[in-house]
DNA sequence: TCTGGGGTCCTAGGACCC
DNA sequence: TCTGGGGTCCTAGGACCC
């Protein structure tokens, strides 16, 4: 049995956790730049918020609701999500975190999985102040759907066990939700099935595996397996390595001057590299990105990557060659609105057997960049940075509604008189 | 004026091997 | 000279997730 584990409206939650004032108002969060809306509350849904808006179009109906707004404070959500985390472990016998805000449980050998779910409910939101919904089934797909009942009907009181529920009582509720609503169901395949008069979770649970796979593929197949509770998709305790790490931000405004672009790449390569460097991986390759707007008729998207002599994972020789690959691609006179850095062919830094002639980081290199990220943990991510960061502001990200970090810096503790 | 960021998996087709 | 059968690797594009 799988459970899942999902903190409801999670951004807009951890932003509520300091601030019991906002517990009955509708709470938006908004994405980097403050472009769009990623998450809201049920009050600020109630209001007609939509998912995904891009902000300046409903700002004046927040306005009218009086929506509180916040700019997306990752840190703060990545420290309740960590502590979310260690919460359902001390109760769940394995753990599979799935999301910032979702893990899927192993609960092998329970006997009792609702009394279970209803535990990790409890202490999650006591311990954490977040609240969660638990869906339990025999496979993932059917333990994402029972956390969706769960979510949507308070009869369940936020734990759904498809064990617990009669054969009719599945295959009503498989009647009454949309197949675009289920999970691996994105929105291409949510327009095309229903023409084929797939329209609900009940019809694709009727449909033939064979006949799926043969029009949509294996991942449609393997959901019709999991709808009958045939599980396709494991378990996963130990994640797998990352392939790709990824940087990039939209500008508050317009950039067209070379070395403003070149900070930004260089603020990316830096938090790049950090990443890489956390899970012991070197790059062999590193590639950026710069654009202008989507939205605007005169349009750039420069896109480069070369390969480095030999793996690395120093953010000297990273954002060195990312500044390069920013001068070949940028262009004169272009506005752009985008910077980003890849970082490719990654590999354990523990399994790497080095170049005779090419050795790669020295040990004064790993020295530096153990020193850097160590000063970094104790005093924020961006206490040490090169200097070529510090060259204008208009490529900083915008983020007017941003709330403290109230449990990883000292200096933006909750104050209680 | 203002429109996010970070990932993975699958498939088809081409190039190449014996 | 031409052909059949079996295989791998790589890439681009599409689709999906949160």
């Amino acid at each position: 049995m799988f459970a899942l584990i999902d903190g409801n409206s999670f951004f807009a939650s951890c932003e509520r956790v300091f601030r019991p004032d906002l517990w009955r108002r509708p709470v938006i969060v908004l994405s980097n730049n403050d472009g769009c809306v990623i998450a809201r509350s049920a009050e600020a849904k109630e209001a007609g918020i939509p998912m995904g808006a891009p902000f300046f179009k409903v700002a004046g109906l927040a306005k009218r609701y009086g929506v509180a707004v916040f700019s997306c404070n990752y840190e703060l959500y990545a420290d309740l999500s960590a502590r979310m985390m260690a919460c359902i472990a001390s109760l769940a016998p394995a753990l599979e975190v799935y999301s910032i805000d979702e893990a899927f449980a192993d609960l092998s050998g329970i006997a009792d999985a609702s009394a279970l779910g209803m535990k990790i409910r409890r202490r999650i939101l006591q311990w954490i102040g977040v609240p969660a919904c638990v869906g339990v089934a025999p496979s993932k797909t059917l333990a994402k759907f029972c956390n969706h009942l769960a979510k949507k009907n308070p009869c369940f009181s936020g734990v759904c066990n498809w064990g617990d529920l009669s054969q009719d009582e599945r295959l009503q509720w498989m009647r009454s939700f949309r197949v675009s609503e289920l999970w691996g169901i994105g929105r291409k395949l949510g327009e095309k099935l229903p023409e084929q008069r797939i329209r609900t979770v009940f019809d694709l649970h009727e449909a033939d595996p064979a006949a799926m796979r043969r029009r949509y593929g294996v991942t449609v197949e393997r959901i019709v397996h999991e709808l009958h509770g045939i599980p396709c998709l494991e378990f996963e305790e130990i994640a797998p390595t990352q392939r790709q790490i990824l940087r990039s931000r939209s500008f508050a405004e317009e950039v067209s001057d070379i070395d403003e672009i070149k900070a930004a790449v260089t603020r990316h390569a830096h938090s790049a590299a950090a990443a890489l460097r956390q899970q012991d991986a070197l790059a062999s390759c590193v590639g950026v990105t710069i654009h202008t707007s989507r939205f605007k008729a005169e349009r750039h998207f420069g896109w480069d990557v070369s390969s480095l002599p030999a793996p690395t994972s120093d953010t000297l020789v990273l954002s060195a060659a990312a500044v390069r690959l920013a001068e070949r691609i940028f262009r004169p006179g272009m506005k752009y609105k985008k910077a980003g850095v890849v970082l490719l062919e990654l590999t354990n830094a523990n399994a790497h057997t080095g170049d005779f002639f090419n050795p790669g980081d020295s040990a004064r290199s790993r020295a530096l960049m153990r020193t850097i990220d160590s000063i970094n943990a104790r005093y924020g991510g961006e206490a040490v940075k090169s200097a070529a960061e510090l060259v204008g502001t208009k490529w900083h990200t915008r983020r007017d509604h941003l709330s403290p970090c109230y449990t990883t810096r000292w200096d933006e503790l909750r104050q209680i008189r």
